[in-house]
DNA sequence: CTGAAAGCGCTTACAG
DNA sequence: CTGAAAGCGCTTACAG
C-alpha cells in the first residue's frame, strides 16, 4: 500500500526492484532472479518476491534492464509503406513471432524514401537494437555503413539476394515478374503493356522480368511501357489506363506491376465499356482480398506477404541467439493465380 | 579512430558520450548539453564536441538518457488491427505529428480483443510511456485501472466519450449510423437490413444509431439484423449478402457496417445478377479507396481517420506538456458520400 | 541458493 | 559558461 519513498531527491516515485526487495526481506539481486530466472530461486524466497510484486504493483523498468544487461530486446522493422496491406502482413508475421517472446518492435515507415530509411534508423539505432528487418535488398550507402559498423544481425525482406551472406527471406521478383508475362504470351498477347508506379525496387525487378520475357518471345517495344514514381492507388491505376491506350492504342494486355493499380485499370475499363479481357487483359500482383471477389476476378500473382515476415522473425531470432542459419536464404515461392481478367 | 578501451570489464564496447568528451577535451556534462541544448555552450566548445561526435560516430543511448532523466519520449499507441486500412491511415496521423519530435512510437495491434490489449499494455508500461494513444471508450477493468495509477497521459481515439474529463477525438459514430439509415429511409427503402461482423464498439454503435432510425420511422425489425463476430472481409460481406436475402427475402437495402463487408456485398450481387441499387441498396462505412471507383460505385460514410490520428497525437503532446487543452472533445465529424450503390 | 559491490551511460542538481 | 558528484533502476560478476 504505502510506497517507501527514498529520501534522495531524484527518485521517479515509481516500484522498484529495491522496494520488492525490502517487502519480501530479500537482496534485490534475489528478486531481479525470482523475476527473470524463478527456476535458480528456492521456492520459499520466490512466493515471497512474487507476492510482494502483487502487492506493490510492480512494473520492471526497461530501460534500465536495458542499461545493466546491454541487451535492449528491441527487433527494429522498417517497411516502405503501411497503407498497403503487403507490408501489414508481413509485419503480422513479425509480430506472431516477435510478441511472444518479451521483444518489443519498432516499426519505422520509410515511405518508399532512402533518406527517410537513414534517418529512421539513425534513431532507431539509439535504441541499441538486438536486430533489424528491411525490406529490399538496396540501400543508401550510409545505411550500409550504419549496420556494417553496428554489428547487429540484420535479415532483408522481400527479395533474395545475390550475396550468399547476406539473410534474406522473399521470392524473386525478377522471376515473378517473367513467370506473368510468359503467360500472357501464351495465352496469345502480343502488345502486352507494363504499368508501374512507385519505381520501388521490387516493381523494377518485376519490369526486368517482364522485359526478359518480352525479348525472349520477340515482342519487346519500350512504348510498351509505363512508369510513373507516384505512389501506387486505384486512382492512378484507372488514370494510367488511359494513358496506356492513348499511348499504345493496339495493346492487348496489361501487366500492372500491383493489384491496386490493376482494380483501377479494371474499373476505368467498366465505366469506359471496354471489355475484360477480351479486348484487353489485364494483371496485377499481390493478389489483394478484392482481387478473387471483383468482377471480372483478377488475374495476378499470390505473394507469401505473411510467411516472408514470420520467417524473417525466425531467422532473425535465430540469428541473435549466435545460432548458425541453417540457410541463408529462404525462396518462400510465388503462386500465379489464373482468374478472369487474363 | 581508436576506440578508448575503459579497462573494467562490464564496457558495451560501444562509442559513449565519455569518449566523446575526452576527445573535445570537455567534461562529459558539457558534452552531453552541447548535443541536447547547444545554446548553453560556447561556440568553440560547441564545435570541439560536435566534430568528435563526427569522428567516432556517435550514437546517444537512449536507454541511458531514459532511465537518468526518468523520461522516455515513449508514446504507446493501441489499433485493434493493422490489416484495416482505417487504423494504418490514423497511424499515418500520428507518425506525422511525433516523429519529428523525438518521440519514439510503439504500435501495438490488439487484434480487437480486451485480454490482448490488456497484456500489450502491461507490457508497454515497462517502457515507462509519457503518453498513450488508444482506440475506443472502453475498456477492460484492470487496463482502466493501469491508466489511472500510472497518470499517464491518454487520449481515446475514434469515438467521442461521455465523460466529459476523457481526452478524445473523432467523431459519433451513433449520429453517422443514423444518418446513413435515415438516408436510406428518404430513399424510398423500407425494409433495411444491417450487416455487422466484428462486434466492436464501433460496429455496435453504428447499429444503435441504425436502430434509433428505424424505430423513429416506424420501420424496426429485428429479423433486419444478422451480426457476427467474425472479422470483417470481403469474403465475408458476400457469405452475409446470401443469408441476408435467405432471412429477409424483401429486404430492399443493406446497410454494412464496413466497407470491406460492402464491397463483398456487392461483388456477391453481380455474381448473382441482383441489381443494385434497383433491387438492392447496399452502402457501406469509412469510404476506402475502391468504394469510389468500383462499379457500381459505392455510397458510403467518409471518416476523418487520418485527422483523428494527427489531432488526438497533437492533444497528447499537448497533454504531455501540461498544457491546458484548448478542448477535451475533439468532433471531426463524417461525411456521407452519396454514390450509385444506394 | 543468496547477496554485497560495482557498473551500464546518461542527466539532475549543485557549485563555481 | 563549465564541471565534479551522485544517482536513475537494474544486472553482471564474484563470493560465499
Amino acid at each position: 500500500m504505502s510506497r517507501s519513498t527514498s529520501t534522495k531527491s531524484r527518485a521517479s516515485g515509481r516500484v522498484t526492484l529495491s522496494d520488492v526487495a525490502r517487502l519480501a526481506g530479500v537482496a534485490p539481486m534475489t528478486a531481479s532472479r525470482a523475476i527473470n530466472q524463478p527456476e535458480l530461486v528456492s521456492s520459499l524466497l520466490r512466493q515471497r518476491v512474487e507476492q510482494a510484486v502483487q502487492e506493490l504493483g510492480y512494473v520492471p523498468n526497461r530501460a534500465a534492464r536495458a542499461l545493466a544487461s546491454a541487451q535492449s530486446n528491441v527487433i527494429v522493422v522498417l517497411v516502405p509503406s503501411l497503407s498497403n496491406t503487403v507490408f501489414t502482413a508481413v509485419l503480422q508475421g513479425i509480430q506472431d513471432v516477435l510478441d511472444a517472446d518479451n521483444y518489443q518492435v519498432l516499426i519505422g515507415n520509410t515511405r518508399y524514401s532512402d533518406a527517410e530509411e537513414e534517418k529512421l534508423l539513425n534513431i532507431y539505432m539509439q535504441s541499441n537494437p538486438d536486430g533489424i528487418l528491411l525490406c529490399g535488398l538496396t540501400h543508401s550507402p550510409r545505411v550500409q555503413q550504419m549496420l556494417a559498423t553496428s554489428k547487429v544481425p540484420v535479415v532483408s525482406m522481400m527479395d533474395l539476394s545475390d550475396d550468399p551472406d547476406q539473410l534474406c527471406v522473399g521470392f524473386s521478383q525478377l522471376d515473378a515478374g517473367e513467370t506473368m508475362t510468359r503467360y500472357l504470351i501464351d495465352k496469345g498477347r502480343r502488345r502486352i503493356g507494363f504499368m508501374g508506379a512507385q519505381l520501388d525496387e521490387r516493381t523494377l525487378k518485376r519490369r526486368e522480368g517482364y522485359r526478359k520475357a518480352m525479348t525472349d518471345a520477340g515482342l519487346a517495344d519500350p512504348q510498351l511501357e509505363l512508369m510513373v514514381p507516384d505512389p501506387s492507388t486505384i486512382a492512378l491505376g484507372a488514370e494510367l489506363l488511359g494513358r496506356m491506350l492513348a499511348k499504345v492504342p493496339d495493346c492487348d494486355a496489361i501487366f500492372c506491376c500491383n493489384d491496386d493499380l490493376a482494380h483501377g485499370a479494371v474499373y476505368q475499363c467498366q465505366r469506359r465499356g471496354i471489355a475484360v479481357p477480351e479486348r484487353l487483359a489485364i494483371c496485377g500482383f499481390n493478389d489483394l482480398p478484392a482481387s478473387a471477389w471483383m468482377k471480372p476476378s483478377l488475374t495476378t500473382v499470390g505473394t507469401p506477404r505473411y510467411r516472408i515476415g514470420y520467417e524473417a522473425a525466425t531467422m532473425l531470432r535465430a540469428a541473435i541467439r549466435g545460432e548458425a542459419p541453417a540457410q541463408t536464404h529462404l525462396d518462400l515461392g510465388f503462386t500465379l493465380m489464373a482468374r478472369e481478367s487474363a
